[in-house]
DNA sequence: AACGATTTGTACGTATGTATG
DNA sequence: ACATACATACGTACAAATCGT
């Protein structure tokens, strides 16, 4: 039931590199066969004969493939169809932030940038579709924040799952994987800044003013709100500019 | 001068693959002696020796990198820090929307959803930063729309052009890129959807619409003049899944 | 628990294509 | 035209992980 539409490569017709032709040729496997998610590709081997290339090729291919997340490699398993994450805007993202935050942030100030505006954006439809479930866990998720502050301990994972929680009932995965993928990359970012104490407290504060203008019904409010939140950790990329 | 940390790698210590190992030990390289895009990394040989793995291993960390855009290539030149576009993102989200367009176009639709919060969100300051110049030729865009669309013909690249320049005054580089990616995504998958002739008129329409409100001077205008802008292509996400 | 079959991971060798001088 | 340096491609052999018997 081999597919790969075994065409041997026309002639001298090579346009770009090998591994380019058989990654192509992958995905086009995967459309064609209508395959999902965590389906079963063909093994090297087979792909091997299939596009006519050599192992190294393939290999190549499909490790180009799998750090799009395209395709997912298991050891002495298999190869299958990926989960299709934005991990490579993640890594591409994060990394052109760690390489400028050598000397300013401008990218990690354009990270924020872009978090602000989304969030911004879509506090007014998030008011409409937040249910009393959600709002109480936003509630409970900021409470945390403060008594962590209060410890003088930080709260990562509670911040990424504030801001998680406030943009799921939207009901669009892309926004969704986007606010992880932003938030990742600022973590990720972020910590080559110095962070002062105060500024922690001050931010546990100001998610709960997210949570109460969401109470409120409040747009307007809501909206500066997410700008103040984000006050903190401007102002720290402004510090690292000129200390 | 080569500074690759050649620590072999102590005993019995394996984490993941050679593979990942190698592209962190690359990405280390250029964060520690400050690589810029565009210059020149060690040949894959003196990789192998800085760290003590094999050609192959190498070259699928390197593909990996070069997938990401983290590094780039040239046959027969050598290999130099990459450009840090967001091409990951663009191939990524793509094939994701192909894959699931096949049947719905969900993500299709989720990348309209955020194209127009951006667009939305930034469209208040995109006015204050649009100076004369800007607005002339954003106009000019949107006759050569018309122009094109009264011709019965398509107009991409005009349209990409309007969009960048709808964001460019605002000198946010992230913003500019994530622009042009969700632009290309749409530009990938949208071509599986019948598109009526109409409706390039109307978009043509749409994008004077946005012209206007921006002469004008007016925030709420333009926010509601871009939301119609995203109507013709909504609609026919909405036409494919039931026809 | 142990073994073998399958599949991916790593290593090495050789030849070829490509850009520079 | 030639030489050098580099990436590309192929093939083979063996190691490591996973699964089923």
């Amino acid at each position: 039931m081999t597919t790969i539409d075994a065409t041997p490569l026309r002639g001298t017709e090579r346009p770009g590199p090998r591994r380019q032709e058989v990654a192509t040729r992958i995905k086009e496997y995967i459309l064609r066969n209508r395959l999902k998610p965590g389906n079963l590709l063909p093994t090297e081997i087979e792909l091997c004969e299939a596009v006519g290339a050599s192992r190294s090729s393939v290999r190549e291919a499909v490790k180009i493939l799998s750090a799009l997340d395209i395709v997912e490699v298991r050891h002495g398993h298999g190869t299958f169809v990926g989960r299709m994450s934005l991990n490579a805007l993640v890594e591409s993202l994060a990394f052109r932030g760690l390489l400028s935050g050598e000397e300013d942030h401008h990218v990690l100030g354009q990270v924020v940038d872009v978090r602000q505006t989304l969030e911004q954006g879509l506090a007014a439809q998030a008011i409409d579709v937040l249910d009393e479930e959600h709002r109480a866990e936003l509630s409970a998720l900021a409470d945390e924040m403060e008594n962590l502050a209060a410890q003088g301990k930080d709260f990562l994972e509670v911040d990424r799952a504030f801001h998680l929680k406030l943009m799921e009932p939207l009901g669009n995965d892309l926004i969704l994987q986007l606010t992880e993928a932003f938030w990742q990359v600022q973590a990720i970012v972020a910590p080559t800044l110095r962070t002062e104490p105060e500024d922690r407290v001050i931010t546990a504060q100001r998610h709960r003013a997210i949570v109460d203008a969401v109470a409120a019904g409040d747009p307007a409010g809501l909206r500066s709100a997410i700008a103040e939140h984000y006050a903190p950790i401007r102002a720290s990329i402004a510090r690292a500019v000129q200390p």
